[in-house]
DNA sequence: GTCTATAGTGCGATAGAC
DNA sequence: GTCTATCGCACTATAGAC
């Protein structure tokens, strides 16, 4: 969390007022943990600023240091996202060469990190519609990025004989909703004391029932 | 879309101003379909009324003779759309006995629903957080119901060895999220020509590869 | 760096003419 | 049954004191 607002106040410096390193991430952290509560609850849209300062425990001013305006608030948060998402997954893979291992540890990195992540997972899902149309492209680009690496896996898998012939892109789409289910109806899984390794392990072997030779 | 209007019109007599059945029914025809366009668009809380005026061609006054606050609006279109799925899934599976022919006809009678209802759907599922608290009740009613169909088939199988033994409750979720994927991405699966029918023949193909013996 | 106070905007909802 | 006109309110965003 630390790290990720570090990266946000370097990159966004342009638009925080504020000028100590130290005060300013930790208000970001702050913001940034109280707009996933707040829009998670009840959407981003119906979240005033008025709530936001509440929360934060900042005035309406002094939240104005730390963004231009309520639009840019929700781009900041899912832009982090993307690269953060992308980052991790890639480097878990690196090094990982037989399909099924790949495949498997695609899943699982992507199911563990959306579990300690869960409200920007949640937020980056259902607040996408909201976003302008220039960061809706990089939504839809980041959808589709993911679902790329599933793909290629899948083929690389049935290429070399160790998944058998079928439909890979519907397998990879389906594949993202089932892990998109995880993070979207987490009130479902906890409430049932469903834990992340029981559902990544399950989620492996119905994919890889299907995809065996 | 004419049966539910009717169905709204006469239900909510008491909130409805107009009292002539046929204006009534196509003004609430109009109403509706112009909101599931701009909430699927940008969201129910960022469509504003005026923007409903304008899509529909009715003025506000006239709007508030067919509702009685913009949340009762939102209410009265979940609220239908609960009823209906649940009527539907269940006929479709009256007189269907074995467990294989239910689960396939209960996957796709709810893809081809939700075909033919998207904007419906899609609206369900991303406007129930900003329901109230009564009728947020009901949304997740409605969610464990058709899950809890999906589990009772499945068990129905594994107890007379139609299927193997597996976590049927984990089954159903994400059967529950594949089908919900078809819906809430329609952009991506037009956009690929994928049809309703390849996509319920590939859902039923793996969750029959994942549970037969 | 954070506060309070407020300007300016656009909303949901209603009243009363037609 | 539908319209126009308008009220009161809550919002985003800013300006200036501390």
């Amino acid at each position: 969390m630390e790290d990720i607002c570090r990266d946000i106040f370097q990159a966004h410096q342009d638009t925080i007022k504020v000028k100590k390193e130290a005060v300013g991430i930790k208000n970001l952290i702050n913001i940034y943990n109280a707009t996933l509560k707040l829009s998670n609850t009840k959407g981003f849209h119906a979240m005033t600023l008025r709530d936001l300062a509440k929360e934060t425990g900042l005035s309406l001013g002094a939240l104005y240091s730390y963004f231009s305006s309520k639009e840019q608030l929700l781009g900041i948060i899912q832009e982090q996202g993307y690269q953060l998402t992308s980052r991790i997954l890639t480097g878990a893979l690196e090094g990982v060469t037989t399909p099924e291992k790949r495949l498997s540890t695609a899943i699982r990195t992507h199911l563990y990190l959306s579990e300690t992540m869960q409200p920007w997972f949640y937020f980056f899902y259902m607040e996408a519609k909201h976003l302008g149309k220039e960061d809706q492209k990089k939504a839809i680009t980041s959808e589709l990025y993911t679902e790329q690496l599933y793909t290629g896996i899948l083929e690389q898998g049935v290429k070399t004989g160790a998944f058998r012939s079928h439909n890979t892109l519907l397998t990879a789409s389906v594949i993202k909703a089932m892990l998109q289910d995880w993070y979207l109806k987490r009130w479902k899984y906890s409430r049932r004391k469903v834990g992340v390794d029981v559902y990544a392990d399950f989620v492996c072997d119905m994919v890889n029932t299907y995809v065996r030779p």
